[in-house]
DNA sequence: ATAATACATGTACATATTGACATATATGGT
DNA sequence: ACCATATATGTCAATATGTACATGTATTAT
């Protein structure tokens, strides 16, 4: 458990930054497998100077305006190298309220259900095109002990789970008869 | 929001069972896209009676011990059914400890990494070989107004899923050099 | 007989997560 | 000048979820 903590530290790893630019990167770079509110953020970051774990410095933007630049500490690096290494069983799969309703899908007429798929369709087809254009970022894919990897095999990842989504959904379409 | 609420209203519109029953659902059936405890379950049994979502008979297993089977009412049906119909957009890719530690695996030494995808591989061919047995029950895919239908669906979804996760496992190893 | 396991229902506490509330400065465009 | 949007940090309340605590009966194998 402490995922938050792990992820945090593990993004102050990286780079030293802010509880907003850390909140930035939740919402581009963790995207598609974390995610965390500021209202999360803020609270873990409190914890996790009290534990040691970081520590901050404050800077001025603009005139005034101030912000917390937080920075991993050598305990805090220790703990997230310890966690890293770890050995984990699988976690159990995910909560997808989708595979939900379609368990129940037989309760809907075929306008209905074709309805649901297509929507469903249409919406994982965007995500797949701008994950491909994501890719681009990568002119040649990073060599293994390039800082980039990790990022380049999670996007990896990503792509091929949108690609067997869609499949999935075009075949849920045929074999449910819409 | 509610997802609970409704997996346990689309399950007792299925067929009327007990909390015990149904926390046995959550375990099986819905494994590969939601789980419950019976912590969560009982107390959420009691609140849908309340809002008269359902209604509960009580019956006798063996001499005395007393259990409760749950039943829907037409007002649980339609609050059901209007969820079900319901035009969702997809929700955000779920949390996924796996990836985060992808994410940061550059920190890893090449045994660790080696270690990490090995040992995840293992587990989801594991999980694969037991969702293929699973597809046995079906004799012959179920039509598409059969009350089967959904269940088809999922798990074909699900052995996709782990499809895809195996391939994307061997292809980090083979990206990663090890 | 007895022991292990399954059946059966509940509560209590801790943690995780989201959405809303609350406030204030900085910057870029019109 | 003014407005919209981005930067920046925090709290609060509600909901969701999991682990542990707590209790008792039924069934099956030895």
């Amino acid at each position: 458990m402490r995922e938050l903590k792990y992820a945090i530290l593990g993004l102050l790893n990286q780079k030293s930054m802010s509880g907003y630019e850390l909140s930035a990167e939740f919402e581009s770079a963790l995207n598609e497998f974390w995610s965390a509110k500021h209202s999360q953020i803020y609270p873990e970051l409190k914890k996790l100077t009290q534990e040691g774990m970081i520590t901050y410095e404050v800077a001025i933007s603009g005139h005034v305006l101030q912000k917390k630049i937080y920075t991993i500490t050598d305990a805090g690096r220790e703990d997230f190298l310890r966690w890293l290494a770890e050995d984990q069983p699988i976690s159990p799969t995910p909560k997808d309220v989708f595979r939900l309703r379609v368990f129940f899908s037989g309760e809907l007429t075929p306008q209905q259900r074709r309805s649901m798929f297509e929507g469903h369709l249409a919406q994982h087809l965007a995500r797949l095109s701008y994950l491909r254009q994501q890719m681009n970022k990568f002119d040649t894919p990073p060599g293994s002990s390039s800082p980039e990897i990790g990022d380049y095999l999670v996007l990896t990842g990503a792509i091929m789970r949108e690609e067997t989504t869609c499949e999935w959904l075009k075949k849920c379409m045929d074999l449910a008869g819409i």
